[in-house]
DNA sequence: TCCATATTTCATGAAATATGGAATTGATTG
DNA sequence: CAATCAATTCCATATTTCATGAAATATGGA
């Protein structure tokens, strides 16, 4: 990954809208939403929404599929990887404890 | 953690100065570097960096220690970790095959 | 083709943010 | 106490970002 890439990702989820976007599709796993029903969900307006999503996926952080007149969401959990990696790049430098903590508590009580 | 505080990390990582200032206290791991170190690595003015770190500390993502006439930073990984179980909240939804090659990543190879 | 639904694109004004210079606070040394 | 080094705060300017409304595009059904 790329530090633009990284920024582009960082300031796209630095948004009170699109972390709810993002923390809904999530939520919403393989099935994914359609752009209406995120709409819907988080009452925006369509054309904010849509302007949103755009810049999500310009971040790599969600990816899309038209289905008919509808156009689906999904979290891009590969992209959420890279830019954790990008981050955390060299954390331990001879200290491993220091990062591990960090990926335990992540182990989400699924 | 609060949606507050989720957005405010984010988008302190969404800038460039800042970004390169957190990764640069990740590598430096625990002990860290006085702002004026950093200043020098990153060829950034003092005042720029000063508002920079505070940002990036009122964000939770970095820890100061005076240190004489310095003041010394640290990455702050509970910040980190308390982001990522922020973002990845409920992510599992029974699929918990999809969240879990997010974490595996992160396994940084140390 | 005509129409309704779903989404995107574009231009605009308002608000938020970044940067640099100058002044200020805090700590150490002589 | 004066001089100096380290970092922060204050302020003005330039830039970027954001939500909105109007218009455009795309799909599916009658």
């Amino acid at each position: 990954m790329e530090k633009t890439d990284a920024l582009n990702a960082f300031s796209a989820l630095g948004q009170d809208t699109r972390l709810e976007v993002f923390r809904l599709l999530v939520k919403a796993g393989a099935e994914g939403m359609a752009a209406g029903e995120i709409a819907g969900a988080l009452d925006v307006r369509q054309n904010t929404l849509s302007n949103n999503l755009s810049i999500l996926l310009a971040a790599g952080l969600v990816r899309n599929e038209r289905e008919g007149r509808s156009v689906r969401y999904f979290a891009d959990f590969d992209g959420v990887r890279g830019l954790l990696a990008f981050l955390m790049e060299d954390c331990c430098a001879g200290k491993p404890e220091l990062c591990q903590p960090v990926l335990d508590q992540i182990a989400c009580a699924c």
